[in-house]
DNA sequence: TTCGCTAACTTTTTT
DNA sequence: AGTTAGCGAA
């Protein structure tokens, strides 16, 4: 260990040895602070006899916990496995399981991901007969997390938000729908993300014998990626740590981006305010970039104004400069990226590996997909459509949900004519009516269901038959054993043997990686339960399922890419409208949110840094002109490469795109000879403006000057 | 009453 | 691309 503790810069050292009392780490990009946090856990354990019981390690991302995890065992063995290291959530339904029964649910419950959320609060539009198209559930779903985050009930609703919304019938109304939403979620006995930690404090605030036990089970706290918790998770950190006061916070304000979250900058901020006796530290040199590249991002994150003032700096050497490249369009954009990977891999044996692109949107990811498709480089996505969030997938889930809850009606309801077994939207519908009635559970109803008059016989017959299905199963049996029998009895899979297309094919393979999936848990986990193993999947990120072993190009978000590094990283579309995004322009706080983005993206690069946009860009229908990002004028010009933009060719391009597209293209020129489909042929008299927004004016040989929007013109070039 | 087909609409970031 | 509303057929 002692040998260990050489390896560390002062700073570092310090804070290392820094063991009581709370301590604030204020860790830039790639300053070491994995490294610390897992040294101060090893050093408690080695050097001042500390349990690892007795430590809890808060962190991002599952992948981010298994890391540290990881990494402890490298340092200290065995022992490291009974170290809490995990994310808010998983640590939270962990307790919640041993001791959520004290605030009223059962223990049981299932945790909702956002699509469930987002199913139940449709139900409950539908019921209180409100319109959706004015009341967005997304809004809602919204609304609602942000209220939980800022722990805010609906009681306190109306009072702390909606008041500040006079006259806004959507605000007035939300009290009522997160009311009724919060009811529904405890008549399923379910918790969404939210409640994990909402209702882990109203445990710790409801049983002080509870807490006190958490308190001193966990005598040494650390929380990672600090600056993105929200109010709630603050107020945990704060009940656990109030006791000890052993609170070692790490974080870094540049990096915050999850605001839209909840995450409270001035929790990291205002610590030093809460804990008058803290020690802060600061980890300013950075061990990852090049000097180019760390230059360019403290020369971007500096135009920030609401941040805590800092200058990162490094000993490596300066480096290569900057890619810069203005695209054609995102293909053209695709393009440049795969010719800069395959150049790489063929001069400096730059691996696939060490590649990682970066974009603000999902959406982006489909024309690099393409090309590199094309291309036949190997490449991972992390993030967009996740693997458990197929529907193949999430309805065999759904069936194990109501095996071990069967209070929970969202799953119920997404299974029970699933695959077609003749119960249709009105015989459920009575069957909830009854339920409603009654005041019982959906599932019960079931049990009943002989003695519903308003349904047809036959029908409950069939319902019948559902319910003995699944009752079938025991919700204690091993998880393995369950899905196996339930895929045979429940005839899930008939439904796309029969069909036999390709994306039947890959719906049934979906299923039986999922099969792979529970056996793996299976083996990892000496006390697997179905419980634990849907728990395991619905707090899983995306992140988590990013493989680093395997030798492929790797795309996610700028979002995603927080707490990682690559020798060589790829920015695309950064141009105004993207990044900054253009919903995020409207205050200065948003656009201050997306350069850390910007610089969240810069720091992760060690070795290169490519920086790529497009001057038009395909948006939904139409192609839209696009201008580079402010941020790239906020780079020093000399620290980029001489700067490249698409050359177009002598001779007409030969593009991927289709004839139809073609046209939306602003490429028309005046004096043009073209075609409608309505007005016959015209010549281009004038154009004003530019994209699809441009307006045309062609004078038709029979019908005279028209003036015509392109991107609606439907013009075929001569 | 259920089911399958077509057409329209939407995409910021996520535990 | 994936969901959803609306319509006609079984």
């Amino acid at each position: 260990m002692n040998q260990l503790l050489e390896s560390l810069n002062p700073v570092q050292l310090e804070a290392v040895q820094h063991n009581e009392g709370p301590l604030l780490l204020l860790a830039g990009a790639g300053s070491g602070k994995t490294r610390v946090i897992t040294y101060r856990i090893a050093h408690l354990i080695q050097d001042h006899g500390i349990s690892p019981f007795n430590i809890l390690a808060v962190t991002f991302t599952n992948k981010a916990a298994d890391e540290m995890k990881k990494r402890i065992d490298h340092l200290v063995g065995d022992v490291s496995q009974h170290v809490w290291a995990s994310t808010f959530h998983s640590s939270c339904a962990r307790i919640l399981r041993r001791n959520i029964n004290q605030i009223g649910y059962d223990r049981s419950f299932t945790i909702y991901d956002s699509k469930d959320q987002m199913m139940l609060i449709k139900d409950v539009l539908k019921t209180l007969q409100v319109d959706e198209k004015l009341n967005q559930p997304k809004a809602i779903q919204n609304r609602i997390s942000m209220a939980k985050n800022r722990f805010i009930r609906p009681t306190e609703y109306g009072e702390k938000i909606s008041s500040q919304f006079p006259n806004n019938p959507f605000e007035e109304a939300m009290p009522v729908y997160y009311e009724q939403y919060q009811n529904q979620l405890r008549d399923n006995n379910a918790l969404d993300f939210d409640d994990l930690i909402i209702l882990t404090v109203d445990l710790f605030n409801q049983s002080a014998d509870t807490l006190e036990y958490y308190q001193d089970k966990f005598r040494y706290i650390m929380v990672d990626e600090y600056q993105d918790t929200n109010h709630c998770q603050y107020l945990l950190v704060r009940a656990l740590a109030a006791k000890h006061h052993n609170i070692c916070v790490v974080g870094d304000d540049d990096q915050s981006i999850y605001s839209f979250r909840g995450a409270d900058i001035n929790n990291i901020l205002d610590f030093e305010k809460d804990y008058p006796e803290v020690t802060t530290m600061r980890l300013e040199q950075n061990y990852r970039s090049t000097k180019n590249i760390l230059d360019a991002a403290n020369e971007v994150i500096g135009n920030n104004n609401i941040r805590k003032s800092k200058r990162l700096w490094t000993g490596n050497k300066a480096g290569t400069s900057i890619g810069l490249y203005r695209g054609f369009d995102e293909n053209d954009e695709a393009n440049y990226i795969i010719k800069k990977i395959t150049e790489r891999r063929k001069l400096r044996s730059t691996k696939y590996n060490d590649c990682a692109i970066f974009y603000r949107t999902n959406a982006q990811s489909r024309a690099l997909e393409e090309a590199l498709r094309y291309e036949n480089i190997p490449y991972q996505i992390i993030g967009g459509h996740r693997f458990y969030e197929r529907m193949e997938v999430k309805d065999i889930l759904a069936y194990l949900k109501l095996i071990i809850n069967p209070a929970d009606t969202v799953s119920l309801r997404r299974i029970i004519n699933v695959p077609r077994r003749g119960i249709g939207a009105t015989s459920l519908g009575r069957l909830e009516d009854y339920a409603r009635q009654r005041r019982i559970s959906t599932f019960e109803a079931i049990e009943q269901v002989e003695t519903i008059s308003a349904i047809k016989a036959g029908t409950r017959e069939k319902i019948h038959k559902f319910g003995q299905l699944i009752k079938l199963f025991q919700p204690s049996s091993s998880p393995l054993s369950v899905i196996i029998d339930l895929l045979e009895e429940s005839d899930y899979l008939e439904q796309f043997e029969k069909d036999g297309s390709i994306e039947a094919r890959s719906r049934i393979e979906n299923i039986q990686e999922l099969v792979s999936a529970i056996a793996r848990y299976e083996e990892i986990d000496s006390e697997a339960t179905i419980a634990g193993f849907l728990e395991s999947v619905t707090l899983a990120s995306d992140i988590d399922g990013m493989a680093d072993e395997n030798d492929v190009v790797t795309l996610m978000t700028l979002h995603s890419a927080k707490g990682l590094e690559f020798p060589v990283v790829f920015m695309v579309g950064v141009e105004e409208g993207l990044l900054p995004h253009i919903n995020s322009t409207g205050s200065k706080e948003e656009l201050e949110e997306e350069r850390r983005l910007c610089y969240v993206g810069i720091t992760r690069a060690q070795k290169q840094l490519y920086i790529a946009n497009a001057m038009r860009r395909r948006t939904g229908r139409n192609f839209e002109s696009r201008v580079p990002s402010r941020f790239i004028d906020e780079i020093p010009p000399d620290l980029f490469d001489q700067i490249s933009e698409y050359q177009p060719p002598e001779r007409k391009l030969v593009s991927s795109f289709d004839p139809d597209e073609e046209e939306m293209d602003g490429g028309y020129f005046v004096g043009q000879i073209v075609f409608h489909v309505k007005f016959g042929r015209g010549r281009i008299a004038r154009i004003i403006g530019v994209g699809g927004s441009a307006r045309i004016t062609v004078r038709f040989d029979r019908s005279g000057e028209r003036t015509l929007m392109a991107q609606y013109a439907n013009l075929q070039i001569a």
